[in-house]
DNA sequence: ATGTCCCTATATCAATCTGATATATGTCTT
DNA sequence: AAGACATATATCAGATTGATATAGGGACAT
């Protein structure tokens, strides 16, 4: 999916700037998809050019100034024709499967060559940080101050894809947990 | 990590062309680590270079040039010592989550704004490239003919790895089912 | 028999994306 | 008072993708 694409996605739920976009991508979001700024700040500004957002300068606070997007009528015919095609390309492709790079896997794979010392501990911190994840997929509080992506969150489709991605961190910990002692002891 | 380190600890476990190692990563590692064929002949190329691997053509049977590599000793000290290097880097990045985009999990997130008939495809479609996922997964028989590949996939190691992503999997699978309602009907 | 499609196999490249870095200020901890 | 961390935008070299080209073999249909 392009990354116009998905900006345009979360923006329908409410004007958002581009460190709110991230964030939500690193949060509530967190293990669907990941973009850095390299990508959503032109993506952005190359959405403002067409006419698809609007952009308001806050120059705040004392703060650096803050982009804040919204997304006009043209942006939202855009956004719903754009994922119609989107998700036919996707069907077609044949490809259902999703990008992944592991480290992770990758280095637990190749740890014969590794310290047992090295691989506990890449381990421990597999597991502290996947229930870091796990409660920023499903806490429930507000998301950021002045933004309606609680919206976007909350939906039925949110609730969908934020419980499949809590089922699937919920196993990889169990998993973890019961076979580790496999790669060392 | 480096394309080159994982190129190298595969060609660690016996000799092989870069679509052999462009096929484990799409078989029994699948779910791993997603690497195309326009990074792996590049950094196979520059391995050669840097003698960590050599190469032996065979202008065979009448098919293509194959091009077999092997791992040298220089490159298996290269691998180990990379290796451990990385593995340092990534537990000080504080990063210890996957790089993932799911095209599958952005689409379900916005299909408020696809048909229903769409939707359901899309689910369909995912169920049954899971299901193919897991075959993938856990075969148990030759990898590829000449090839030692069997034992990188049979250690320890790569019964771990392969393990934790069958349950994730299956994790899947059984949540989307129960689930899918939610997002149609 | 001839076309279409998939598999083996390598290679290239424009467009895109990452990861690091720079800039600037406030807050909180030590 | 120093250091870490959060808010906030931006850039860019280097890496990666996804599409495309090339090329022969086998399978299956029309």
């Amino acid at each position: 999916m392009q990354t116009d694409t998905i900006c345009l996605g979360i923006l329908r739920s409410g004007p958002a700037t581009g460190y709110v976009i991230k964030s939500v991508l690193e949060g509530p979001l967190n293990q669907i998809y990941n973009l850095s700024f390299g990508s959503i700040y032109p993506a952005l500004s190359k959405l403002t050019k067409e006419k698809y957002v609007t952009v308001k300068q806050h120059a705040q606070d004392k703060k650096p100034d803050k982009k804040v997007y919204t997304i006009t009528k043209k942006g939202i015919s855009y956004f719903e024709e754009t994922l119609l095609e989107e998700s036919g390309k996707y069907v077609r492709s044949g490809n259902y499967g999703d990008q992944i790079k592991s480290e992770f896997a990758m280095l637990l794979l190749f740890s014969k060559s590794l310290p047992k010392q090295n691989i506990k501990l890449i381990l421990d911190e597999r597991i502290l940080s996947a229930q870091q994840q796990l409660n920023l997929i499903t806490y429930e509080g507000p998301i950021a101050k002045d933004s309606n992506l609680n919206a976007l969150r909350n939906s039925a489709q949110g609730q969908f894809t934020r419980g499949l991605m809590a089922e699937v961190i919920k196993t990889a910990i169990n998993y973890i947990e019961k076979n580790r002692k496999k790669l060392h002891d």
